[in-house]
Formats: structure tokens, C-alpha cells, sequence
DNA sequence: AGCTTAGGTTCCAAATAATGAAACCGGGTT
DNA sequence: AACCCGGTTTCATTATTTGGAACCTAAGCT
């Protein structure tokens, strides 16, 4: 009956569960800091940290007695990386973008209606390390959100628009799927999208969509900054350079669209 | 009473087994190829592969028929990727030494006696895309894993020594446990490693550990070339810059070794 | 059409694994 | 010594998993 995010079918559940648990942390943890979350009995918890640790999903620092995700886990991430990710092809793209606007800049992709940044780049900060990037956020008020629904086909497009929360984060938040269709309407014919400060405070941005052989969105690019730095307009001159990059990438991710599996064991 | 193969304990492990086959196909994937590995019965593996959907592990495409990984997996992939591996952290050091050297660069840690490429750098081209990092390779014939190996706890060396699988790929090969210490004795010494064709005819590198606090190995740093363009005494003229860096990633590495938890949740 | 096959899905009784309260350790503290 | 705390193990009970076989479809073939 609930299908939310919780304790829905069998062991594997309650095993994953634990998974998201220790991977929420973000550092290691010790056995009673998760059993004091009352989620699980004792021996449950007990056995499944056991599990999948045996399984090499976690890791057990013996010396402190902490739990980490495992090394099978980093193997699986990496597959996954290349497998759903169009980030490893666009890395170049982002690093020759990132460097020639100096801006922070945002790669991200679409899943069940959801923005997935899969890569990032800071202002010229020697590259801070992996922030963001895995990160989930929601589709209907950030400039990628945008950019991506609005080259969705239809069927899809209905699908996403009723998975969205439609929280007013700001006073610019769209609340309804039908104000946010209109934009969608528009950024459909400019092939630009803005975050007018939607998703927080002060925080703006351009975007433009990685669109497919079949104009099917395979992702978004955005430049994000301040209000306190620059105006949307400062950022819609950036667009040219976006959009450039954006079909560069979707350039390279061509022959990837095709079945081609080319690859060794 | 089933100790032999070491995992599948429970459904959770015949869980992970599935996605990893998923995982290892690198494409979306059938129910009937799955079904054809012959590793589960029918029955057992649409449930599993129902569960594992259900949870966000796995992504169902509906028109394909295909599985393929999930974005749950995606998101734990990337806590995965920033925790437990040392590439975030290095990866600016990485560059640097690439950029500096213009060579391939490789970024390995120690798993289970065994090497996993977690980084990797190409010579000069445009940065080629993920090849090789997530990649499992020997340790016994590698330069990155006798790196590592050489500074193991005794204890845990033994163990990882006989994990080893001691292949003849190459004349070179170390081809057992005896003649691998004793190189192993040496690389203690200089805290430089030789790939001397080992693993590849023509495939020559120099590496070196990345060592924590006390003394265990971290991971390994190399650079690999080809006997067609420098002789092994061209790379130890690279030791400098290679011991260099990595010193330098132990360094960024220390903070995070002490259990020193200092963040908010 | 009729007949057959292949890819998926569902049933159900038997076998198995998960469960969790409670007991148990080992080592610090009071 | 008595007590607590974090972690580990036991064990009878319970619930889940199991997988052979039957069952759908939707193609393929004669």
C-alpha cells in the first residue's frame, strides 16, 4: 500500500534500506548510530550490516568498528556512471565550457521526472571535489528541470508534470503544471531556459537542452550564479557559448544513441 | 552448511548477484538473457528482478523490455565513489602530474588482493572517457598492485598473496607467491614499483604507493608507456614527480584518515 | 485459420531464511 | 563487585522465498 520511499517488499528492501542508511552518513558509522535511528531490531540490523558487508556492498573498518560503503559498490558505480550517465562523454565539453566562462556550470539528465546532476564544474575554485554531483532535485523550478521537460514527448511529458511536487520554494516558484507549461511552451521555441531565482533565493540561471537525433532531451547544461553578480541578462549572453556546448555534446553522444554494444570483457 | 562459494547468503546476496549481471552487460538488458545464464530459475529471477526494480536499483524501460541500472543505484554510486575512494581527493593531483608529464596516468586501490582502477588519465589526447577505471585488474603483475602489495600488513599480505592468481601472461610474470615477495622486498625499499612487461608484452610502467599514516598503502600511482617509446630507465627518471604526487594525495588523504567526524549532518 | 514456439507472468505447497526478544560477552566506570 | 554499554549470538516462531509447472500472450510457421 505505501509505495512511498519506505520498508516495501522483502529482505532486500530492508537491506537496501540499511544501504541508503550508512550511505546517508556520509562518513563512517558506528553500529548502535544506526540502530539508534529505531528503524530495525538489533539482531535485524545486526545481521544485515553482516550481509552486506559480506557481500561487499559496506565495508567494516575493524579498528573503529564503522561501517562504509564497499568497494562492490564503487565497481557497480562505475558501470553505472557509464552506463546512464552521458557525463563521461560530455567531460570534456564541460571542462572547455567551465574554463572559458569561468562560471559554475551544471550537467544534468532526466529520470522519472527528476533532475540527476551528473557532473559539475566550479567558478574557478581549483575544483572542489565531487559536491553535487549525484545529487537529485526537482525538475520544475531549476533552469536543466526546465530545459529537459520542455523537448519531452508528450506521453512522457504528462507522466513527469504529475510527478512534480510543485513546492513554492520562492516567490518566482512555479505552482501548477499549467503555468509551468506555458514557459515550457516557450523555452520549446527559444531552446533556452532561466531559473529566475524559482529554486532559491538569489540563485539564477541559464540552460539549455542535449537534444537527441529525434529532438528527445538526453540532458541539460546550465550556468548558474548569483543575483548579487549578474543579471538573467548577463547570463543570456552566455547562451550562445550553452548552446554551442550543448550540441557539441550531443554531437558525441550520437553514436552512443545507436545499439552499439563495442565493448570488452 | 553451503561455505564453499563464499557469497550468495540470502536473498540479499542472490539480489546482488542479479544486478552486478546486469551491471556486467553494459546495456539494457532482456529477461530472457538474464534467464539464459542459467544462474537462477525462472521463477526466482523475475521476483528478484521485480524487487530489485521496485527499489530503484534497477530501471525497467517498459517498450524495451529492458533492464538496465536504477537511478537509486546511480545516487549510491556516487556516495560510493566520494567516500570510499581516494580519486575525488586525488583527482587534482592527477591532473597535475598528467599535465606535467603528459602520460598515461593511472589511480588504483586494493581490493580484496586485487587492483581497482578508480581514475585514470590519458596521454595528451583530449581526455578519453572512463576506459579502464571501475576496471578489476591483477595485482600480482601490475605495477600499481605491487606498489600496494609491498606495503601490506603481513597479515593481510599473506592473505592477498594467495588470492593472487599467477598467470603467465607474459614471460615476465611472476608465477608464484615466492617470487613475487621477494620483488615485493625491494619495492619496500625504493618505494618504487616496475611493471617489466609483466602483465602485457611491450607494456611497461613505474608506480608508487600512496601511504596513510601508518605505513599501509592507500592506493598507487603510474604511468604506463610502451617499450616502443621509453625504456624502464626513462620512467625512473619519472620517479621524482610520480613519489611527488603521490606524497602530495597522502597529504589531502590525512585529514580524512583520523576519525574525526567534524561535519553536521 | 490452426498449430507451435518463445518470452514473460502467475500459482502454490514445501523448504528455507528472516525475525527479534532475550541472553550473553568483554571491557570500561563508578 | 555491581553496572552499563556496545556489540554478538541463540533459538523457537514466523514469514518469506523458492521453483516446477501451468498459464498467458504475441509472434512465427505450415
Amino acid at each position: 500500500m505505501n509505495a512511498s520511499a519506505g520498508h516495501s517488499d522483502g529482505t532486500v528492501g530492508k537491506a537496501l534500506d540499511v544501504l541508503d542508511a550508512v550511505a546517508l552518513f556520509g562518513r563512517p558509522v558506528r553500529f548502535s548510530e544506526l540502530l539508534a535511528e529505531g528503524r530495525w531490531p538489533k539482531a535485524t540490523l545486526y545481521r544485515l550490516l553482516q550481509t552486506l558487508t559480506n557481500q561487499g556492498m559496506l565495508f567494516f573498518d575493524a579498528d573503529m568498528n564503522t561501517y562504509t560503503l564497499g568497494l562492490r559498490l564503487v565497481r557497480l558505480a562505475h558501470r553505472a556512471w557509464s552506463q546512464t550517465s552521458i557525463a563521461p562523454v560530455a567531460r570534456p565539453c564541460l571542462d572547455q565550457l567551465s574554463e572559458l566562462l569561468g562560471k559554475t556550470v551544471h550537467l544534468a539528465q532526466l529520470d522519472h521526472g527528476q533532475v540527476l546532476y551528473v557532473d559539475k564544474r566550479n567558478a574557478h575554485k581549483p575544483i572542489e571535489m565531487f559536491s553535487g554531483t549525484g545529487k537529485v532535485g526537482p525538475a520544475y523550478c531549476t533552469g536543466v528541470g526546465k530545459a529537459m521537460l520542455a523537448f519531452l514527448p508528450e506521453s512522457e511529458l504528462q507522466a513527469a508534470l504529475k510527478a512534480q511536487a510543485y513546492q513554492p520554494h520562492t516567490k518566482a516558484t512555479h505552482i501548477s503544471a499549467e503555468s509551468l507549461t506555458a514557459e515550457l511552451a516557450e523555452i520549446r521555441h527559444t531552446g533556452l531556459s532561466f531559473d529566475r531565482e524559482e529554486h532559491e533565493p538569489g540563485i539564477i540561471c541559464v540552460a539549455a537542452p542535449i537534444l537527441g537525433l529525434a529532438g528527445d532531451p538526453l540532458g541539460a547544461l546550465s550556468v548558474t550564479t548569483s543575483t548579487l553578480q549578474h543579471s538573467l541578462t548577463d547570463l543570456e549572453a552566455l547562451a550562445p557559448d550553452l548552446q554551442h556546448t550543448a550540441s557539441e555534446i550531443a554531437a558525441r553522444l550520437q553514436p552512443w544513441a545507436n545499439p552499439i554494444p563495442a565493448e570488452e570483457a
